[in-house]
DNA sequence: TTTAATGGTGTAATTTTCACACCTTATATT
DNA sequence: AATATAAGGTGTGAAAATTACACCATTAAA
């Protein structure tokens, strides 16, 4: 191959915001760094994309290198590239996210030495993170937040039954603004897409809820001209 | 610095989609291409980064080399990272578009010698373009159509005073489908921020239309929200 | 004066959104 | 067994937004 690229110390990565729902908090993860710089500090999992590498590709490597996650359904959401935004050097990075159920996951074990632990933390109390990644966290969070007003997003958040409280609650921890119950179940059921259960919730102490599931089939159908964009 | 970032022979680039609107037609901008690859190519406004300059900056730097356009109000849409999509090397490029006023352009001229010429062309009639342009217009007009939907950002494309007529047959090119006059004015007008002038359109052998302007500080308060993220 | 072309306007039906309160059911407690 | 607790579950009316739909007015050119 030619040589025509310009030679420049640069170079482009990944960081993921993968969000998660428990316990009536939005919960997002991050990963304790075992390397310089920023060592110690919590961060976004990211790291450099390699040469021979798609985007896509190398958001799902790093991901699970750094938290043991597989194969999540992650899509971009901005490009981060200022001048400065790296100590080490011109490093552009490519935002990533996904929204997951956090219980379906088995234990978060980092693969990659780069990263001591990963661990979930709420939206709402989030320190200071390394590089710039408390900005790129909050662009994506607005995006992603605005993204829930044109279309339902939310299912891979819950477990796979769950009831329409819980549905409510993970959409006011999106919103962050409480719904009115009545309004929002009579929209939710009228998409089509939830699937109600003969089962029931258990080993709650109260009128126990019923059961739904989320219709894959039905969803993509009424949100295609959506998921193709 | 410490040299720590990976050596890898790659670079990022910017390319843009420059969208106008002309005789009832949208149209996009293009150059054709004055190096290999791609010699002679129309292609999208776009080259490479520099190092000491941030994507943003970078992307107004290249139009303007590339077409003599300065300033336009560009946005990211989408960053493109295929292995292969250069045929010299690894290049991750960033999406921008703008949509703007073809005539209130002065003349349309490169700068760098890597553009012959800046040309405009239907968005229905496109020929294959160089790299993976073609794929990158279809993305991003996608996502432009989309986003028209939720809120109007068309106004930079048309002439200072308008008429209603002509702002309905924009949305018209931009959405691909006719839309009732009715409807569509009563809408427009109840935003208010449409400004009304006394002037009446000039030169047409039909009865004239009013003319409107586009009341930017009404717009701004309106759709602050969507503008911030 | 006629023609051609676009400008400009209103209403009724339908759908969507929003605000709002009470009884029911399951369990735990006494 | 009775009661308390906590959430489950349900409907209606008002207001706003959306949709469908057709004809006369005005201007300049022929």
């Amino acid at each position: 191959m030619e040589e025509i690229l310009p030679a420049f110390d640069s170079a482009f990565s990944i960081d993921c915001l993968i969000f998660g729902f428990d316990a009536g908090e939005l919960k997002i993860l991050l990963i304790e760094r075992n390397e310089e710089p920023f060592k110690d500090w919590l961060a976004l999992p990211g790291y450099f994309v390699k040469q021979d590498e798609s985007l896509d590709d190398a958001a799902d490597r790093i991901l699970y290198e750094l938290t043991g996650l597989r194969d999540l359904p992650m899509k971009q959401f901005h490009t981060f590239g200022e001048v400065n935004r790296h100590p080490q050097g011109r490093v552009v990075t490519v935002g990533y996210y996904a929204l997951i159920r956090i219980n379906g996951q088995k234990e978060l074990r980092p693969i990659s030495p780069y990263a001591r632990k990963a661990i979930w933390r709420s939206v709402n109390d989030l320190p200071k993170l390394a590089f710039d990644h408390s900005e790129i966290f909050s662009k994506g969070f607005r995006i992603i937040r605005k993204r829930l007003n044109y279309q339902p997003i939310s299912f891979d958040l819950l477990p796979e039954k769950f009831t329409l409280t819980q549905l409510q609650g993970l959409y006011e921890a999106i919103l962050n603004k409480k719904l009115d119950k009545r309004n929002f179940r009579k929209k939710m059921l009228s998409y089509g897409f939830l699937k109600e259960l003969v089962e029931k919730q258990k080993g709650v102490s109260y009128r126990a809820a019923k059961l739904y599931k989320f219709d894959r089939r039905k969803y993509a159908k009424i949100f295609q001209s959506e998921m193709t964009a």
